[in-house]
DNA sequence: TGGCTATTTGACCGATCGGTCAAAACGAGG
DNA sequence: CCTCGTTTTGACCGATCGGTCAAATAGCCA
């Protein structure tokens, strides 16, 4: 009773179309036709294989969410703070730079009550901000990280990092520029460094 | 030909209603029947005041812009930059406290490609911003701010401010308190307070 | 009070929404 | 070729959308 190689084909279109769809005019604003024409399918033809738009879109935002926390998982207790920190940053970056419409799903859920995910926010993504903001502490005590706010702290890289994704039509409008994410990801890499690196070693290094 | 007191009195409560409505839902999501009733008016008497749905958005949009590209307006040339930049940041964070629907009204219109404010954001905000950013350079030269892009600099102040707001779903579930905005504004002072200081000025204050 | 304008309303319209259904077309195994 | 399960489709449904309209009502001034 595996799936089919069709059935596999179809559903990865109707995901893929619904993403563009979903992250581009919210749950709401998107309809099934849209989403349909987009995957190349009938509407019944897709409704064969989904129940209904609101199960595209939580399958949607379940495989997102995952992804989403992956980054700030990595992050190693054991490594250098201040470079698991910058690398924490980097990572959350490279999502926005390769899974825009990603964060712009996430975006519109979060901007509109966030019911279909409130579980989720409360619960999983609470426990790891809650251990990373703990270890974060550590590493303020131990003077590897200057002090800060550690909730606040990753609240602003979340704030910064999927700015560039999902405010992208303001950044190019207000740069005018073709490429704005190589800069942006030097800029955003230097705001966390001043920010976390500990006064006695500011006078080291470039 | 004057406004009357009962016109004036039913367009704010329409615009209040669809201010409530707009920035939870966005354009798309928000139906004028929920408008309505949030205004305490018929349907059809909402739409003898306001011409369509679009009217209602539009006017909302246009009175908001203004209001939000004053704070950096108030830059002063003349006066210290670090404290002008940090004034600016608790300006743009007193927006966020205190019209957090504007914002998401906002958040919501450029999520979605802002089309309806695509001639503001590449003219009059774009203007301003250079404007801002020659200011800042100078500075830069000048040794009274941190060598920072200046262009990404004020990016990262819409970022940081606004995503209390936008996401204040997140915030609070994460965070777990009822008044994040507290220690945020101590935060983000922090945060661009390490970014702008130049080298030379960090060894004397707090 | 009468009369005129400003305001309000219920009933209704065509378009579009998410979703259903029965029937047709397809495809692999015999 | 036939058979049977899988896939696809056109036609259609009730609900809701933004918006209209004629008629009813309220407010005001002579």
């Amino acid at each position: 009773m595996a799936e089919t190689r069709i059935q596999s084909l179809n559903r990865a279109a109707i995901l893929e179309a619904g993403l563009e769809v979903f992250s581009r005019r919210g749950f709401r604003g998107a309809t099934l036709d849209q989403i349909a024409s987009a995957a190349q399918l009938s509407k019944p033809n897709m409704l064969y294989y989904f129940p209904s738009k609101e199960a595209i879109h939580r399958e949607l935002l379940l495989g997102l969410m995952d992804a989403w926390l992956d980054p700030m998982r990595r992050i190693d207790p054991e490594g250098p703070a201040l470079d698991e920190m910058l690398g924490y940053v980097r990572r959350k970056m490279a999502l926005t730079r390769h899974y825009p419409r990603e964060s712009r799903l996430f975006a519109n859920e979060v901007l509109q009550g966030a019911r279909h995910i409130d579980d989720t926010l409360g619960g999983e993504l609470k426990e790891l901000v809650d251990r990373t903001a703990a270890q974060m502490t550590e590493w303020i005590r131990a003077g590897q990280l200057a002090p800060v706010d550690p909730h606040h702290t990753i609240i602003s890289i979340w704030a910064l990092t999927q700015h560039y994704a999902d405010f992208d039509v303001q950044v190019r409008a207000v740069l005018g520029e073709d490429d704005p994410l190589a800069r942006a990801e030097r800029h955003v890499d230097q705001v966390f460094r001043r920010l976390l690196t500990p006064p006695d070693a500011r006078s080291a290094g470039a």
